[in-house]
DNA sequence: TAATTATATCAATATATCTTGATATTTAAG
DNA sequence: CTTAAATATCAAGATATATTGATATAATTA
């Protein structure tokens, strides 16, 4: 249940969805990538990132100061398909 | 978008998911079967009842005074998914 | 070592959602 | 027509979550 439901809050907004949708597309992108392409703040792509990446959905590769983000690989079938929903 | 976050958001409150497995394990129930089996207020599930119709995933079927819920049949995908990942 | 850059975290405020008890609505029964 | 029962809705307060700007951290470069 708590697995399930953190993975559901996760998804849960839509400025998350829009992330996912846009790494989903892109691929590996760094927070300031996220920045130009989204037009959001610093603090704010960060806090969402830490929400998916602790929801099973991100992984990060760091490089010095850069921080990678991309989606996770394999997903579990839930959240496959979630990110199939958010394809479309 | 908006559909799918209305999805999301139903089910991102364990009483949503409370009643969604409780409603595919025993079938179609009265709010005052819910109450009852659930130990929860009345005004409590009715608001969480219609959450989860609007969000495609209920049904009702209304007999006099009463109201019996259910699943809602077939569910699309997704939702299929969902209920799946709640039943375990 | 000091300055710079990318990212993370914090504090304050704003907004949304949940719970409860009270009230409204609808239908059936007396 | 009045009462009672089941359900729906509303108002108020409580709790959770999002946004922003400021600050902290960590790695790089001068």
């Amino acid at each position: 249940m708590e697995v399930f439901l953190k993975s559901i809050s996760a998804l849960n907004d839509e400025t998350r969805v829009l992330i996912l949708r846009f790494l989903d597309e892109y691929g590996e992108c760094c927070v300031c990538d996220l920045q130009n392409s989204l037009g959001m703040i610093q603090s704010r792509l960060s806090r969402h990132l830490k929400i998916l990446k602790e929801a099973g959905f991100l992984k990060v590769r760091r490089k010095g100061t850069w921080a990678y983000y991309s989606i996770r690989s394999p997903l579990d079938r839930f959240r496959s398909e979630a990110l199939e929903e958010i394809r479309h």
